[in-house]
DNA sequence: GCCTACCTACCAATCGTTAGGTAGACTGTA
DNA sequence: TACAGTCTACCTAACGATTGGTAGGTAGGC
């Protein structure tokens, strides 16, 4: 508002993060780790503000529109920054699938867990029709979008057939979710190892030699 | 409390399922199909007693503990019947390891939806803590028992390299879970295809050749 | 004087749960 | 066959607790 050239362009909005306070930064935060961790419907409004040491109430003073614009915010977040992260990861590693995909693997590792398929099944029902269709398309796009073009740049360059990518990219991600289960349990082993059995599992699958 | 001779056990002790009313059965039917679709927080008893037909309190006299025991029943019941419906899908296929993996998946596909990771990552933690040690434990003794053996099995016959059966396992079923869930989002491809596919990742890998 | 970031106090709705009642089918006894 | 008693499978009515949400006030910094 402050602008009257047109064609400016306010920096903050060709970056990931427009203007958002510090208290804002730090609801959202800690509603990302408890939304992630329990699901939508298992974490209440006095949960988070508990968590954050304030009243439930001042929670509606950021979020004016409620619990579920909260969680919105939370997952679109959520997954813009997978999506980012996903994509860097991707440029980063030799180009090469196998590296692609433990990239992609080291990132989600590197960051809090998201259950995918947990989300979906148990968080978009709960939600406005208009939410769940929001959510869903994002996460989506997000997830599905890096590994497609990963998976395509594989088979451009010989190192894999791909029918679908879209269902390669679901099918990685489900084996990362399954991970992130693993992890949860009273499981042994380390997640590095379950990352690589995954990755090779994908490439070579368990039939030996070449049978 | 009929009996006196203290080796006697009730026949009914000794098949799967005991005595239950045809009203009680009905009202698990419709729980089952409620609480698999959305998930355990995600249905109050109200909606469970509208889909009955019946009040709300009224489930009370077939489930006196209440709503968790309801959950944990209906669970119990589920992954009995997979378990059970697995081995005989196995034993009845040919013993080949893609022969099992078809199998399963076409008992899975010809029962209700179970979304394995879903549910244990939002169902659990509402639970009481008995419960949600319950559930798990039947839960990954149903689903990961048969896959195990038939993953141990291939082994033997030289089909597959097997470092962790539970590890394979828990990849197939979150592999099943991915198609779950990719069903249900505006899908394109049969659920055949998608198991096939599935199946020969497996198996075989995305490299070409053997590279 | 205004803005930020909270607060207290309350609300209606909904939750799981309890108490107590009842129509109707079934069972044993006279 | 008639009656009494019991059992099944519901019902109505209410409960306290918890939920997301609203209204209005306020301390402190710019």
């Amino acid at each position: 508002m402050k602008q009257i050239d047109p064609y400016f362009v306010e920096p903050r909005e060709l970056v990931a993060e427009p203007e958002i306070s510090d208290a804002k930064q730090r609801v959202l935060e800690t509603a990302e780790r408890l939304f992630m961790e329990k699901g939508y419907a298992a974490i209440t409004l006095r949960d988070l503000a508990e968590a954050l040491g304030i009243r439930q109430a001042s929670l509606y003073y950021h979020f004016p529109a409620g619990k579920e614009q909260l969680y919105i915010e939370v997952v679109t977040r959520v997954f813009e920054r997978h999506r980012a992260g996903m994509e860097a990861a991707i440029k980063a590693a030799p180009p090469r699938l196998r590296d692609g995909l433990l990239a992609v693997a080291a990132w989600l590792g590197s960051q809090p867990a998201v259950n995918f398929l947990g989300m979906m099944h148990a968080d978009l029902p709960v939600l406005s029709r208009e939410g769940a269709q929001r959510v869903s398309r994002t996460a989506y796009a997000a997830m599905f979008g890096p590994l497609r073009k990963l998976f395509l740049a594989a088979q451009a360059r010989g190192e894999a057939r791909v029918d679908n990518p879209d269902l390669l990219a679901g099918f990685f991600i489900s084996l990362m979710d399954g991970i992130t289960f693993s992890l949860t349990q009273q499981s042994h082993l380390p997640r590095q190892v379950l990352v690589e059995t995954a990755v090779d599992l994908l490439l070579h699958g368990i039939t030996p030699q070449s049978q």
